[in-house]
DNA sequence: CCAAAAGTGTTTATAGTACACCCATGC
DNA sequence: GCATGGGTGTACTATAAACACTTTTGG
């Protein structure tokens, strides 16, 4: 038992997990094998430990519930209704992380029936007040991608210019101009073209592209303002 | 005494409370009386109680600072380093908020021995990682205030344009071109020109502007993407 | 040779930037 | 009449937006 003077909330770590299969933007789902919210669909969350950071307990949860770390991690918001949880007070810090669904294998935690991709347009209800949460995380995605190279994150390391317009048009739900699209991201000079082209593919190949990280830090500590799209 | 089965940590809410005084940036301090960091300034903040949201919170610390209601307040990031707090493991949920300092009347609380305005440049050691949460909220607020209509929170309803130039550039730490900065808010067609303008100035009079919040609402819900400077 | 998707340039419109002089007011 | 700060317009540059045809590949 652990005492204390003054009441003191639960507090929990809610992930929201996005990743990309080559179409559709995905989520990682749970489905909850206990009370509350039994069989319910949920964001995989942890509480947090006595002595592990919150950015620690989110890693922990991807640990669980994909055998992976290392990933993309971003702190989200903090959601502390009072009745957000009907056991007791709870308050949740929600992390978003982007992550290649290829190096996540799914595994069903202790307290969870099942795990899977969910594509963010069929969400059904979830429990607790995740999909408030999804649903500011899917706000903060479409934000930040228009200004931060983020979207490399949920793609192989090796991509082409097509792949990286298809995820960048499913996050914004709209569709855009090839010749801008690319003109735009080859001008920033953040992509390296490699002499690697698509394999088997009934049409002309495309080249594959790598994110150059060192460039894009040298643009970052000159103060550059890069607008993706 | 409060029991759990799980230790559960400490939830406080800091406040980042901004105010302007026509020249600089301004953040609220308080001077703590006791222990730990006792004598040393840091940000007003508050154990979050048992039934309270995290948002009434941070109401609740701008009732007790400054008898103040109905201002701007957004979250701004939640800091949970375990050993943030010497006492025991606190998270805390940092609230930013925007105000006139004129509505205020600075109060100092029971723990406090002193309350005051200070430049955000002459800020010196905060108790516990308060300037950590000073320097996130100044990033949040330089980055915000270019695509957002959140300066007008720290002006009197009516203002000049070169006294909402000279916030501007408090906030950014750069100076703005005169003609270029009133063409480019005036064509967003979200100030009004009032027909009063300024008395007693030993200079030639400028007008009176308010901000337009309908007009502003409107061009929200058109999708329209602000980027006032 | 056909279907499917990749690659490519130019023109036009819009927005940003740089810059200097006159005006109104109080003392 | 002088010092102080308010108000204004134009030319130039850079970026965004719109748009159609040719190329490569597998079947």
């Amino acid at each position: 038992m652990y005492q204390y003077q003054y009441p003191h909330p639960a507090v929990t770590v809610d992930c929201i997990i996005f990743g990309f299969d080559g179409q559709n933007l995905k989520v990682m789902l749970v489905q909850r094998k206990s009370e509350p919210f039994a069989k319910m669909w949920a964001l995989p969350g942890a509480f947090v430990n006595e002595d592990e950071s919150l950015e620690s307990c989110a890693e922990r949860v991807l640990m669980k519930e994909g055998n992976i770390s290392g990933v993309y991690l971003e702190q989200l918001f903090t959601f502390g209704t009072p009745s957000r949880d009907p056991r007791e007070r709870v308050i949740s810090v929600a992390y978003m992380g982007l992550v290649k669904t290829a190096d996540f294998e799914l595994i069903a935690g202790n307290d969870e029936l099942q795990i899977e991709w969910r594509d963010v347009e069929q969400v059904g209800d979830l429990a607790f007040d995740h999909n408030d949460i999804l649903a500011t995380a899917i706000q903060r995605i479409r934000g930040k991608i228009r200004y931060q190279p983020i979207g490399f994150e949920l793609l192989d390391s090796k991509f082409t210019l097509p792949q990286l317009q298809q995820l960048y048009e499913a996050i914004l739900g709209q569709s855009l101009d090839r010749r801008n699209f690319r003109k735009k991201l080859l001008s920033m000079q953040i992509l390296k073209q490699l002499s690697e082209k698509q394999q088997n593919v009934a049409h002309k190949a495309a080249f594959y592209y790598e994110f150059d990280r060192e460039r894009y830090e040298v643009l970052m500590k000159e103060g550059i303002y890069l607008e993706l799209v």
